[in-house]
This record gives C-alpha cells, sequence and structure tokens, in this order.
RNA sequence: GGCGGCGUAGCCAAGCGGUUAAGGCGAGGGACUGCAAAUCCCUUAUUCCCCGGUUCGAAUCCGGGCGCCGCCUCCA
C-alpha cells in the first residue's frame, strides 16, 4: 500500500515487515456529539483498516478519547453540570454514533483521564532532560531546544515567530512554546503533578497514548489537516524530542468537509450532528459519501450530494438483489467472463493500493455491474453479485441485504396471494384496480415489478 | 503576509508524460410494458480555469496569472 505522507509530501510506500501496522488516528473531544466534518477522518481510516486487514496485515488501531478539556470545561460551567460527568456522557454518545456510521469499534480507545500518571511521568522526563520548564505550576514545551520544529507542517521557526499574532503570554520564554502541563484555576479539575494540581495539554495526551499502546515509532498517525499545525508538530516535537527517534512513519491528513465551500465547523455553526444526517440518508449512504470523493480533497456537503450517494446505493443494492436470487449453481457463459473479473478484481486492489483511491475502487465495482447487467447471463450476474460484496467488505458497504429486509412467512404469503389476485385483474385488463393495488402496495414500501415472467415485489428499506 | 492544497461535462468525481479523458447522478432518444417501475441500448468534455514554456507527445512537468479553500488560536 502506498499512501501519501504529510510530512515527506511524498507517495510512500506502507512497509510492515512485522506483519502488523500500528495505527493512531486523533479522536474526539467529548464536549458535545460529533458533527458530520468529525466523521470524516473516522469513516475513512476505518475504511484504511480493513483494506489493511484485508490485504493480510494485523492493525492496532487506537484513537483517543479526550476527556479533559477547556471546552468540556467551560461546556460544564455553562450547563451546571460536572466536567467528569459531562465528558462521560459524549463519550457515551461519541461509540453510539460510531455504530451509527458503521464504523468498527478500535482497538484501543484510550481516555486521556486514565493516563495522567503516564504524562506527568512524560513531562517529568522532558524536563529532565532540559525540553521542558516550569513557570508557576503551568510547565511548558521548549520549543528551541527541537531541531526538527516545523518540519511537518512546512513552516520555519523564524517565521512563525515574525509571524506570531496571538497575543503572547509573557511567561513563556518563546512565543512558540506550547503547554504540556496548566496548574488548575479555581474550580476547575486537577490532577496531583510535581508542579501543583493541574491538567495535561492536548498535544501531551495523545504522544502519551499512542506510544504507551504501540510504541515508540508509530506506523500510521492520521487525523483531519487542521490538525497538522499545532497539534501534531507538538506532538512530534515532544516524543521525538524524549526518545530520539523518529515518532512516526507517515502522517496521514484528510481533508476538509466543507458546506459550500467553507469548512464545516462549530464555531461557524454550519454543521450536522452525525447522526442526524445518517438518520436522513442512511449508514451506507453517508459512507459512500465520503468514499467516493479522494480522502485528502476537500469534499463539499449538501443534502443534493447525500441524495446521490442514497440513490448510487440503492442501485447496487438492486443489482446485489437481482444477483442474489439466482440460483447458486448458475455459472457465466462466456468463459472470457471469467478473466474480465479477475482482471477488474486486480484493478480495484490496485486503486486502494495507490493511494488509497477509494473513488477509483467504487468506479470499478460500478463498472463491472454495468458489465453484469449488459451480459443478459444469469450466470454472470450471480457472479459479480458474489465479487461486488466480498470487494466491497473492507469498504463496509453492500454487506446488507438491500432491499428485502426478513418478512414473515405470512406476509410473504399474503402478498404473493396479492400479487396473484392483481395477476387476473390484468389479465381481465382491469388496469385500473390493477394500478391502484400497485400505488398503495408502493406506498406501503413493496414494490411491484412486472415483467415476462411475471410479477416479483421488492421490499424498499 | 507565510505555509499547504484545490480548479476536469449540467452536477459529483477518477486520472499524476502517450488511454477512445474512468465511474456515478441528471438530461434526451429508443427497447421492454396495458401504463409504470426496474433493467438494457444509444446520445451528453475534440478537451481538462487562463497565458506562456519544456517535450515527438501535456489534464498530467515548469513559469506566470485568475478564482476558491485550509492552517498559522488545544477545530476531525
Amino acid at each position: 500500500m502506498r499512501l501519501y505522507n504529510t510530512l515527506t509530501k511524498k507517495v510512500e510506500e506502507l512497509t510492515s515487515p512485522t506483519g502488523t501496522v500500528r495505527m493512531y488516528v486523533c479522536g474526539p473531544t467529548v464536549y458535545d456529539l460529533i458533527h458530520i466534518g468529525n466523521a470524516r477522518p473516522f469513516i475513512v481510516f476505518d475504511a484504511l483498516r480493513r483494506v489493511l486487514e484485508a490485504r493480510g496485515l494485523r492493525v492496532v488501531y487506537v484513537q483517543n478519547v479526550t476527556d479533559v478539556d477547556d471546552k468540556i470545561i467551560r461546556r460544564a460551567q455553562e450547563e451546571g453540570r460536572d466536567p467528569a460527568e459531562l465528558a462521560l456522557h459524549y463519550t457515551q454518545e461519541y461509540f453510539a454514533d460510531l455504530e451509527r456510521l458503521g464504523v468498527r469499534p478500535p482497538t484501543y480507545s484510550p481516555p486521556a483521564t486514565v493516563f495522567i500518571p503516564k504524562m506527568v511521568e512524560l513531562i517529568q522526563k522532558l524536563l529532565d532532560k532540559g525540553h521542558a520548564y516550569v513557570v508557576d505550576g503551568d510547565v511548558y514545551f521548549s520549543v528551541r531546544t527541537y531541531p526538527g520544529y516545523g518540519e511537518l507542517s512546512g513552516r520555519s521557526v523564524e517565521e512563525e515567530l515574525a509571524g506570531a499574532r496571538v497575543e503572547v503570554d509573557e511567561r513563556k520564554r518563546d512565543p512558540l512554546d506550547f503547554a504540556l502541563w496548566k496548574g488548575a484555576k479555581p474550580g476547575e479539575p486537577w490532577w496531583p503533578s510535581p508542579w501543583g494540581p493541574g491538567r495535561p495539554g492536548w498535544h501531551t495526551e495523545c504522544v502519551v497514548m499512542s506510544t504507551y499502546l504501540l510504541g515508540e515509532t508509530l506506523d500510521i498517525h492520521a487525523g483531519g489537516n487542521d490538525l497538522v499545525f499545532p497539534h501534531h508538530e507538538n506532538e512530534r516535537a515532544q516524543a521525538e524530542s524524549l526518545t530520539g527517534k523518529t515518532f512516526v512513519k507517515i502522517w496521514l491528513h484528510n481533508g476538509m468537509l466543507t458546506v459550500r465551500g467553507e469548512k464545516m465547523a462549530k464555531s461557524l455553526g454550519n454543521f450536522y450532528y452525525a447522526r442526524d444526517v445518517v438518520k436522513l440518508f442512511g449508514t451506507e449512504a453517508v459512507r459512500y459519501f465520503y468514499l467516493s470523493r479522494h480522502w485528502r480533497k476537500p469534499l463539499d456537503f449538501s443534502f443534493e450530494a447525500l441524495e446521490e450517494a442514497k440513490a448510487a446505493v440503492g442501485r447496487v443494492y438492486n443489482f446485489l438483489s437481482e444477483a442474489g436470487r439466482i440460483p447458486p449453481e448458475a455459472q457465466a457463459q462466456d468463459p472470457g467472463f471469467r478473466s474480465f473479473l479477475s482482471q477488474a478484481e486486480r484493478k480495484f486492489w490496485a486503486e486502494l493500493e495507490d493511494d488509497f483511491n477509494t473513488p477509483g475502487a467504487l468506479a470499478v465495482l460500478q463498472d463491472v455491474i454495468g458489465e453484469a447487467y449488459k451480459r443478459a447471463d444469469p450466470g454472470a450476474l450471480r457472479e459479480v453479485g458474489e465479487v461486488v460484496r466480498r470487494l466491497a467488505r473492507p469498504l463496509g458497504l453492500f454487506q446488507g441485504e438491500g432491499s428485502s429486509p426478513e418478512l414473515g412467512k405470512l406476509s410473504e404469503e399474503l402478498l404473493d396471494l396479492i400479487v396473484d389476485l392483481r395477476a387476473q385483474l390484468r389479465q381481465e385488463r382491469n388496469f385500473a384496480l390493477a394500478d391502484k393495488i400497485r400505488e398503495k402496495l408502493s406506498s406501503l414500501g413493496v414494490e411491484l415489478r412486472d415483467g415476462p415472467e411475471g410479477t416479483r415485489w421488492i421490499l424498499r428499506s
């Protein structure tokens, strides 16, 4: 698998001598429900994980839950709630949302608060090595002590200094220095430390959780491209100052979800909660929507776009239900069809191997479906149905029943009876009544398809 | 201002030096049907924001514009 690495700005081969890929994806800060833009990395990197597994690799997938943070504290104060209780509540909602999005739970989802003693240890080590300093109960990382600072985000320390436009905290030795430990103000949650009560900074959380669970060098570290600076830059500075080793082999950053060209963000108010969008369009339409655009590019959200994704997913399910009713013995007539299929399979994987080109891979699926229809050969249809299901599996798509949910035996027989009676009406050319039945069933979610071999009923999901 | 990215048909979107410029949605025409739906067939970019350059050959590489976006604030 070749992937674009933010650090080197090149597409690089993901190597795994041990057969295990250790990947870390920045998770949510649990002060509110996640919005549909937050869901992009969760879905995209979940799919990447599954594709790596489908290629025979073991993946250890860690995604943190940031449950101490200024925003949580502020929100809790506004609502008169306990910050820990608020964080726990939204952590549970977050997991519920992952399920709604069809995202597999990570191997580990550590809450930051569990690791605070480890964070204190790490900060102490940075102090011991001269990479950090204490000011009035706060601890800062000294950016100048890490020569590689700025490499990830393509900034130079000098420029950042010149361009610093945020009010500089006078107590910092250098405007670029960032907080590792924040002393607690009255009323704020705190944990004990050698520098007094307080809480860890965000950048430190991720370093501790990732290296503790995955080791000092990660194969993949991923997140939204809005995290490149300062978050990931600061993580790298800490980790590499501490270990002297490469922190991350490949940095992956997904593009933003936009609304009319602007980033979707809580602060801009142009957001929709992930669960609401799933409710409106369904899990698979949302996944399809994300995977139909290359993961590094910006993606514009609109109801029309989701509608379109839903239609595309519906069409595939339509095909799968056609293919599914063909007896398993049916074989493709044309001997050349086999090689067409295996060529398509190779193409599918080649697209994914090439910087995780999911839109390219989905196009292969659509293409193969079109070809199967064209053949008008039940055997070919059946075989393509199987291939589509197998290939789409790692993308988390097209594994469901599609348009034929379980019905009770009685209901099925009743439907068959209605269809028979309607067939008689049509024979008698009583089309008015036959159409009325069709319309009524349609409004109940049962679609009738009249074909040369009679009528079939299909349940719309 | 600095750094990064994007601009391909009505819309969405692949493509990364040689392909007939994938695929989807939509639209139009036809087949099937009592009429529909579903499905099938055909049509829908001589051209990839603009201008130069490199090359036998450029949507793809280089230079310069134009437009849009992200980051530079603990934003996925």
